[in-house]
DNA sequence: GTGAATTAGTGAATTATTTCACGACTTTTC
DNA sequence: GAAAAGTCGTGAAATAATTCACTAATTCAC
């Protein structure tokens, strides 16, 4: 049985994207792929493409490459893409929106449930067929789910995080560029366009001419 | 001199998150801080904070800390914070929109001087302040900017960062699922929001207790 | 001024990740 | 059915990044 606790982090990161780019070589038709052919696809150099998947077992066949519904299907076990993950999102500005908007249930085994504002005149409006609350209702109504999306300004990030922990959050996608402190068994995943943008300028103007991600 | 070959990408990529939170310790006037305070916030452990600056010589003192003004006038060179850099903006959808309403300008060196959209009822408004341009207008409108945020539909991603490279551009920052193929002499960031947000689903079910990213 | 406390900078160790390169096996070609 | 081509899985090497742990310098408290 496979150890997940032996799984290099770097490698888990990569499990989503291979994930999707095998549901379409399967939506494509596709029934055999090489880890070369995946390598020029995804990015992502063809040894390392073999040796995180080898991390779950020998999933190919020498001279063949893999199969990719096998494969798929390994990894849709693998990723619990079965069962849906409930999220929560919290403030309805811009960037809230667009994830309302994003038909994140298409290839992914997430989704927003409940939306969450202070302003009142978003409130009991439905975006994206998902209906949105007053933040004030937030510990009745956020029930079992354990994921939530922070996009509030910066300035409430941690005092919504702090209530969010409290209702029982394990887990916040925060697009805040504060950086919030939380026990630790909650985990935060902090995604900040702007050092994103930064970031990529620095990296034209010093690292010009390799490929990195 | 620094050599910037010599600077490792992880510490490259964490100078944007250095940079604005030395900012916002100098707009709270604080004067000194020490790599012990700079890790609390910022959740990088202070060893490798310390590593970090120390590729850029000796800028803290012993038995002292940093001192923030002199750092943060030192970043602001590093990462050419006096020099803004144009950027343009493919895609007018709901997350490109939160592009556009996000000053950027503020805290970051960069700026969206001009968007571009296919859909005719986009084309001509102004959103945050930004102009908004069809498509067509691209070779003719976005002289000198070698920036581009890239949040069309997959299905545009390869063709649009195609006609963005055979315009100039040099830096793509990729919003779609799509991974693009481009020449080597040109940058490109991806941020996958569905793969962020499993990934983190993921490293919840099976890393429950350590700190990561 | 003196001793205690603080803290940067860094050599060395450790840990993590990627990549090379090759044996073993499979498929394809003719 | 034999030879050629393709491809995985993986040991070992290489590279990258983090962290430990200590020295030397400085500040702080009194």
């Amino acid at each position: 049985m496979v150890n997940y606790n032996k799984i290099p982090q770097a490698t888990a990161k990569r499990l989503p994207l291979y994930y999707r780019f095998l549901n379409n070589l399967h939506i494509q038709g596709k029934d055999r792929v090489s880890s070369k052919e995946l390598s020029n696809a995804m990015k992502v150099d063809s040894a390392t493409i073999r040796r995180d998947f080898s991390y779950f077992g020998a999933l190919g066949k020498k001279g063949y490459g893999y199969n990719v519904d096998y494969l798929l299907g390994f990894f849709r076990k693998t990723l619990d893409q079965d069962e849906n993950t409930p999220v929560v999102l919290i403030g309805v500005g811009n960037l809230g929106t667009a994830f309302l908007n994003y038909n994140f249930t298409k290839n992914n085994n997430t989704k927003i449930e409940k939306a969450f504002d202070a302003d009142p005149s978003k409130v009991g409006k439905k975006i994206g067929n998902i209906q949105v609350y007053h933040v004030d209702e937030l510990e009745e109504q956020i029930g079992d789910i354990h994921v939530a999306i922070l996009t509030v300004p910066v300035a409430e990030a941690q005092p919504m995080a702090d209530r969010l922990i409290e209702s029982g959050v394990k887990g916040i996608l925060n697009f805040t560029p504060a950086r919030i402190t939380v026990p630790n068994d909650v985990r935060v995943h902090h995604i900040d366009l702007a050092v994103e943008l930064q970031s990529l300028v620095y990296f034209m103007k010093h690292y010009p001419l390799e490929e990195i991600e």
